[in-house]
DNA sequence: TTCGGTGCAAATACTTTGCACCAGA
DNA sequence: TCTGGTGCAAAGTATTTGCACCGAA
């Protein structure tokens, strides 16, 4: 399971390590904040430090193990990195985070840079969206 | 000149807000950090607080006169909103900030988020790039 | 046993807010 | 004049760091 995933990253299994990863990969919500995964941790009776939560966080980072992302809001939220790329959108009304893929996008983004002379290390793309008003269209049928 | 942007967001025209939105005109670089805004008025002995450069940037913001991005780096960064929309690329060797549009992109944005019931409202992309490095290439002749 | 890992509190970085005074309309 | 605008300092919020203790290897 995931303790070979913390030993390949070079970090010892420990207890907050491990439940974090855990919380990761079972919560609902794949985007927690730090935060959001302190307070869980604690109704659990977890006995872990925010500080500690974003030590870890910040290691598996690095690590490759979770993504780090800067959606509006303030608070950075963290994803689990499992399989190919992705981009995110968020709903601005609900705040859901859905992720899609699109290999044109990429493409045409590689396409942009090196016609610039640069290659694409990283990139972010978020789409802020809201629920398509129905109401407005020509079918407007509810 | 500018005098009536601010008259038309409904903003004193005040000593300040001309200041800040001269700079944004007038600087070189078209993506400053309010610190940089502060740091520059202060060496051409402007009174001014870092407060009062937040406040005005976030009115600035809210009349649609500059745009505001949250690149990776900590401090947000203000730009003058001029002409139609357009998508960033940050060199992570130089931290230049380079423009750059693409309709194609923009519809496929579009379409994605149609896809799933949803209109853009708004969105980030950011390429985070380096400069290509053209001896790892065939045509290694430098 | 040993050194990395942890919790706590304090520190930091960026940004916002409270308040008394100042200035534009 | 009168209200919005401003500078300063203090408060916030998100995150990081110092330090003594703890626990995995």
């Amino acid at each position: 399971m995931e303790s070979s995933d913390l030993r390949n990253a070079g970090l010892k299994v420990t207890l907050p390590r491990i439940k974090i990863l855990e919380m990761l990969e079972n919560s609902d919500a794949r985007h927690l904040s730090a935060e959001d995964i302190y307070r869980r941790l604690i109704e659990m009776n977890e006995d872990v430090g925010l500080a500690t939560v974003y030590r870890v966080l910040t290691q598996f980072e690095a690590a490759g193990l979770v993504r780090r992302h800067n959606f509006e809001g303030g608070h950075a939220v963290f994803e689990l990195e499992r399989g190919p790329h992705h981009d995110h959108m968020v709903c601005l009304d609900s705040g859901k985070v859905i992720e899609f893929v699109s290999e044109e996008i990429e493409e045409i983004q590689q396409r942009i840079a090196a016609k610039h002379g640069y290659d694409v290390e990283e990139h972010s793309l978020v789409l802020y969206v809201r629920p398509k008003n129905r109401v407005a269209g020509k079918v407007g049928k509810g």
